[in-house]
DNA sequence: AACACGGGGAC
DNA sequence: GTCCCAGTGTT
């Protein structure tokens, strides 16, 4: 490298340009598909990225589509209730982002007369939507000269720089997002950002990249340093903890008991079985379990045979969560405004956003 | 700066 | 198994 170039690591505007017209012209064929590039429809866009968030294109596709057959506009989404856009969220994961939508939508409605925001700043103010999400917006949907960086773009931009450092740590993300803005185009803002998105997810992967097929080979410090393996660097290996936890399915005739997860817990705004954890497999006591259910429903029951074994991972936890059924449940509800609990139908249990694994229990009573 | 927040795709 | 995914909000 020389001494210009080292001052730097921001490129001058010759490299710029090049790059953009190397971008650019790539994009234009080798876009995919997806179905919220059907047009640019900013609540669309809203839409597809708040999905998008920490999960993979496969998995929001058919979401997606769902989402926008039942909710076509943001007055439609702010006039539904929080249960249907829960429903329709379920299995997606990081159900905050659904509520904050949903809260989006009325604030949309009240303070800005149905229109999706235009401006960067009211953009960013909605909930939910940060610094990345306001820019893609804004950027895909009208052109804005905003910068994104996301996953695929932090990768492609530490590879282009050869930056060794972990790029998502603070002196990274300074560096990257001066990065990201410094080589926007004045047009074409657009294709630009999202054709850098689809370059990260298509051609320089996490591992294997194809920089035979990279349209910005020659200009990445990587390639040039033969160093594309090595950036970016791995990150810390993420410390799981062994969690044990049982759910207790309470029948009584064709129903069974649901409780809502309440505010600042996992899960907040679904349904569950009441669940609990345990110290250790050796707990797995029925009479502790019964007096565990007792202090959190108001109910006694007899905990009976297990129904089923799952094993799940909720972000640093990995779960073995044991079901049992219970039966002759006696006593009274407890009132429990932050948490309500209800006997719900078996045969409804359709109609209730559940968890994951609340969703696997209640396929196995269906049957 | 560190952590919580879900679930699944891909290898 | 492990790593990773079109991040945001809170502490």
């Amino acid at each position: 490298m020389d001494a210009s170039a080292s001052s730097s690591p921001l490129p001058d505007a010759p490299w710029r340009r090049k790059f953009q017209r190397q971008i650019l012209a790539w994009y234009a064929g080798a876009a995919r598909h997806l179905p919220w590039r059907e047009n640019r429809d900013p609540y669309r866009i809203w839409i597809s990225e708040i999905m998008l968030q920490q999960t993979q294109v496969a998995t929001v596709r058919g979401y997606f589509q769902r989402f926008i057959a039942a909710f076509p506009m943001v007055a439609d989404l702010a006039a539904a209730d929080e249960a249907e856009v829960l429903r329709l969220w379920e299995g997606l994961g990081y159900y905050r982002r659904a509520r904050q939508l949903h809260a989006a939508a009325q604030e949309i409605v009240a303070e800005h007369d149905g229109q999706f925001p235009r401006d960067f700043d009211d953009v960013l103010a909605l909930p939910g939507i940060g610094r990345y999400t306001a820019g893609a917006i804004c950027s895909i949907a009208y052109d804005a000269q905003a910068p994104i960086l996301e996953a695929n773009t932090i990768r492609l931009h530490a590879r282009l720089l050869a930056y060794r450092e972990d790029p998502t740590k603070t002196p990274g993300q300074r560096l990257l997002w001066q990065f990201a803005e410094h080589i926007l185009p004045t047009s074409d803002v657009s294709s630009f950002n999202q054709a850098l998105m689809e370059l990260g997810s298509e051609i320089c992967t996490p591992r294997n990249p194809q920089c035979d097929a990279c349209p910005v080979a020659t200009l990445c410090q990587a390639r040039q340093e033969n160093a594309v393996a090595q950036i970016p660097a791995p990150k810390k290996k993420m410390q799981y903890e062994d969690r044990v936890e049982v759910a207790i399915v309470v029948r009584r005739k064709k129903e069974v008991l649901l409780r809502q997860c309440g505010e600042g817990e996992r899960w907040a705004g679904l349904w569950d079985f009441p669940r609990f954890q345990v110290a250790s497999e050796a707990d797995l006591v029925s009479g502790q379990l019964a007096s565990q259910l007792q202090e959190r429903t108001g109910l006694s029951a007899a905990i009976g045979s297990r129904l089923t074994t799952i094993k799940h991972g909720v972000t640093r936890y990995r779960i073995t969560l044991h079901c049992h059924e219970a039966e002759r449940a006696s006593g009274r509800l407890r009132k429990d405004e932050t948490a309500p609990l209800v006997w719900a139908a078996v045969d409804q249990l359709h109609d209730f956003a559940l968890s994951t694994t609340g969703r696997k229990i209640a396929r196995l009573l269906a049957k």
